[in-house]
DNA sequence: GAAATTCATCGCAATATTACGATTATTAGG
DNA sequence: CCTAATAATCGTAATATTGCGATGAATTTC
């Protein structure tokens, strides 16, 4: 029917899914190299940096903050973004408890 | 357009998304899961453990396949899937390389 | 050779994602 | 208050994904 059948599986699963989800796009590959590159917040520099329009640039970091792997502080009249550490964290450790016993 | 704008991102780029969509779906992530717990092959048993039916399961298993992180050989007439574990490594390496500054 | 088993593939439908231009807040500065 | 700058959201279109039942191919067993 096309629908993800999210409920059919554990919260851990769909938690795993929806973080490697966030980097399941060039595009995001992208944000996120460049917020690691720049370190410091970054706001709508990745609009000229992505060969993407301001739009759908919008779109994907709202999807990627929805996830929690990078929050947006206003700073008017404009946003700064940084990668959460936090969820970076659970990333790496969700991905290598997964992968630890075997490589 | 609806399109992902693939050639406008690095091969590195595009290879991190693609290794990332593969577990971007928790049925996939069970799939790893039980392949892990299995460690030797599995076959079609993956169909009794997941809530979908055969062809939804066959599908994401050549998903899978195609991005490189499971290979399945024929043991007629069953198909038997296993992790490639260079796949694994490169999977790890990548997004232990990209967050091994920060965290 | 006729079933039965196992899995891939086809065809279809529903939903999600990707992308853009245009529009809409929001706020700073004149 | 008017304008410029920045970013979110809306509306729309194209394409991708997810899921299933039905069908098809390969092979074993009877």
């Amino acid at each position: 029917m096309g629908l993800s059948k999210t409920a059919a599986f554990s919260t851990e699963q769909n938690r795993i899914a929806e973080l490697a989800k966030a980097l399941a796009h060039p595009a995001r590959v992208a944000i996120i190299q460049h917020l690691l590159k720049t370190k410091a917040c970054v706001c709508g520099d990745l609009v000229d940096v992505l060969p993407l329009s301001q739009s759908t640039v919008s779109q994907h970091l709202k999807a990627m903050k929805n996830v929690g792997i990078i929050t947006g502080s206003v700073e008017p009249p404009k946003v700064c973004y940084c990668l959460n550490m936090e969820v970076l964290r659970e990333f790496t450790a969700a991905f290598g408890e997964m992968f630890s016993r075997c490589c």
